[in-house]
DNA sequence: TCAACACTTTGCCCTAAGGGGAGAGTCAAG
DNA sequence: CTTGACTCTCCCCTTAGGGCAAAGTGTTGA
């Protein structure tokens, strides 16, 4: 018959926590006064208490100790468990050791450059969504502005005429993955609400979903575009991904002849874990 | 101007997520509307949410973000908390390791015994105690009731002829650890809480402290307590540990011609990692 | 036998990062 | 004008207890 706290002492369990186990069943106090309502414990619950603070240790959470102490649990149920939280350690394990490397890296980074990059590389998936489309040719890229521009206006001319309110924000996709510095193939798209009749400049279609793209926010004029590219070809590289698809711009925020420091571009390449 | 719900589509992070960041400090809308507090962002806060989302998979909590995305940190600072952050990751890792590795062993004693073992190992430091000791030694173990019973006479009516109230209980131990099955030198112990004179059969010494034991804890009779050293060895070698001391039993609950399957002994070797 | 002190009880609030929901106010379209 | 979709704030919930407060209890010294 030990008080709390001498079983707390010789347990190495703050009283709190044996208040607790008591009053989630994982321990019972061999007599509980019913007048003071003391609780009394007996040494001879300590291969208990280990049991628990063994699963404990072990990363089981109170719940699944409670589980695992009811004394009709199936050695299949056991074993059971024991997977799960196996596989749930495991996958622990590999999401630290990439953040651990990411860390790592980030460190590296800052030891060489003094400074932190402007830009912050994050992996997404893209839902598949439905667009209107045209195809164009950008001669050279310094004088890519007004071409874009007339291909969006074809596109939403006819978006708003075949009777559509609101559509999305306007998305270039650049098929040709090779590096070529005239005459490059685009085609401007333009998210959807819902199906319009396709004409021979415009076409409808869904845009299949991307299961892993690699992006960058870009703030500012177009000018510097080249810095998002940059930065996210590195990242691409250094973390063992490889391009995997056709890059996207997404125009988030633009305004003819608004202020261009007011641009928001999104960046989007479609990555794989390289082999 | 997007309205929250906007943004969060736009950043695939939930609305209450926004407003907890507004809370926090980390990203304010641009605008929150005084007559209905609606809070209006920009896509231009784009690569502020992307840089919170990216500390955030990197284990950094919103309140080191928020220290992180201040504007008079300086790269020292940066990389400070990146160290700090490394070397917790570490710890993780190295932690999870461990438990993994625990958990496949528990899964593998699963497959092979069919059963629980009724013992958990389990690994605590001892703090020093000043205690009563005297020596005796035991011819052999089947009849060794009688002279440890004689043995903690001896050490308890001097403590209580000293003046002692209260002291705790029992302990044996025993410096050889070379295996004898024959007049085994055994030291009877017992903590006293201040000190008292020492006679020529009773010397009163601190005992030193333990860094880690292993322990089990056997609930029954001493015939059995062979299973616990069993399981004990048994985890120490498996565990890549090495015996670095005395061996001790803790007669934390027993009583003279009482009940046998009432006696509590506590078995605590002393380990260290082996090399 | 009483006062003092150590101990125990319950209950409440706190943690991190939101999720879920209620009740009330707001916005845009028909 | 109404309706439905949004948004606001506020409250409770999650783990495994820690800290504290008020009230009751046990032991001990005088």
């Amino acid at each position: 018959m030990l008080k709390i706290s001498d079983f707390a002492q010789l347990s190495r369990v703050s009283p709190k926590a044996l208040r607790l186990y008591d009053r989630m069943g994982l321990l019972k106090p061999i007599k509980v006064d019913s007048q003071s309502n003391y609780r009394y414990y007996s040494a001879t619950q300590l291969p208990r208490l280990n049991r628990i603070l063994v699963f404990k240790e072990l990363g089981f959470s109170l719940e699944e100790i409670g589980c695992l102490l009811n004394e009709n649990i199936s050695l299949a149920e056991i074993r059971g468990m024991l997977r799960l939280k196996q596989s749930e350690i495991q996958q622990r394990l590999l999401d630290d050791q990439s953040r651990l490397i990411r860390v790592e890296m980030r460190l590296q980074e800052l030891e060489q450059e003094k400074s932190m990059s402007n830009y912050e590389v994050i992996l997404k998936p893209i839902k598949s969504q439905l667009v209107a489309a045209t195809l164009g040719i950008i001669p050279n890229f310094d004088d890519c502005g007004p071409i874009l521009e007339s291909l969006f206006d074809q596109v939403y001319t006819y978006a708003f005429g075949n009777g559509l309110k609101e559509v999305g924000c306007g998305i270039n996709i650049y098929h040709e993955t090779t590096l070529r510095d005239k005459d490059i193939p685009v085609e401007a798209v333009v998210p959807i609400p819902h199906k319009i009749p396709t004409s021979d400049r415009i076409w409808i279609y869904k845009l299949p979903e991307v299961e892993t793209v690699a992006c960058v926010v870009h703030h500012g004029s177009f000018a510097s575009l080249g810095n998002a590219y940059c930065t996210l070809l590195e990242w691409v590289g250094k973390h063992g991904y490889q391009i995997s698809g056709s890059t996207r711009e997404v125009y988030l925020q633009y305004e003819r002849n608004g202020d261009p420091s007011q641009y928001v571009t999104e960046v989007q390449i479609p990555v794989e874990k390289a082999a």
